[in-house]
DNA sequence: ATGACGGTGTGGCACCGA
């Protein structure tokens, strides 16, 4: 099975590219984030026509996340638990698919905008507050993935200029320790299963021609647990639709599972 | 040093993203 994720900064302005990308990548799951509308504008029927069930955690003109799935999403959790927050980040769902069950969950992590600001605060906050519930989450679902925009280079191989960023926003060493720490937890960074071309990213800045410069960073993560991690079979960033009129500053990764 | 581009909501610009 394929699972896949994507901010698509609008699903209003995206749902065409969304769907022309469904056709030519007909992955099982679809993880989506940055909606930017709230449920009753969700496209329900277009994405239902096109084959996918959607379980939606919307918002108005921010954030929005949801998972589209082949396969019956039940326990389906919005935000985390035990972490009040007004903004809609992470929804997570079981899915009975026909190798059995898999538990995805999908966030769009806060952004941060700059060390030493209050919206640093609520990210640091944000993080350890994903991972203490998703502590629980793995003890109870050994099959999980933790997929969607992370906000964070894992490392820097992971941004177009390590040293002049360094201490930056998303390059931080405090994000960093957090995203370490999430993997702690028995997560596992797919992409870096598997030899990988130098200087992958998967989100480019609109200005500045920084798409055709590559001048980007690699924060779209698919993390799997240590009982998927033996049957991760590829991970891919797929840069084509960076390349579509009125793009999203984003590009879906890809995962291969071979549940069994 | 700054802003650059794009989306949203409001209203002719401000805010936010990364």
């Amino acid at each position: 099975m394929k699972i896949a994720t994507w901010n698509v900064n609008s699903l209003a302005v995206r749902l065409p590219q969304v769907l022309d990308w469904l056709a030519a990548n007909p992955v099982d799951v679809l993880c989506l984030q940055e909606l930017k509308l709230s449920d009753d504008k969700f496209p329900l029927d277009a994405l239902t026509a096109a084959g996918y069930q959607s379980a939606v955690f919307g918002q108005k003109t921010y954030n929005g996340v949801a998972i589209l799935s082949r396969a019956p999403a039940r326990n389906i959790v919005r935000n985390i638990v035990g972490f009040t927050d007004e903004q809609s980040r992470v929804i997570a769902a079981t899915l009975d698919t026909p190798q059995g069950e898999l538990r995805v969950v999908n966030g769009y992590f806060v952004n941060g905008h700059a060390p030493g600001t209050d919206k640093f605060e609520y990210k640091m906050r944000w993080l350890e507050g994903l991972r203490n519930w998703l502590r629980d989450e793995l003890s109870a679902h050994p099959r999980l993935v933790l997929v969607g925009d992370f906000n964070i280079t894992c490392d820097d191989r992971d941004t177009y200029d390590a040293e002049g960023l360094r201490e930056t926003i998303h390059h931080t060493t405090e994000e960093r320790q957090h995203l370490q720490a999430l993997l702690a937890l028995g997560l596992h960074d797919a992409f870096r299963l598997f030899e990988q071309p130098e200087k992958s990213y998967s989100w480019w800045d609109y200005r500045e021609m920084a798409f055709r410069r590559n001048r980007g960073l690699r924060i779209d993560y698919i993390l799997v647990s240590d009982a998927l991690k033996p049957r991760v079979s590829a991970c891919v960033i797929d840069k084509l639709p960076r390349k579509n009129e009125r793009p999203s500053d984003h590009v879906p990764v890809v995962a291969h599972l071979n549940l069994l």
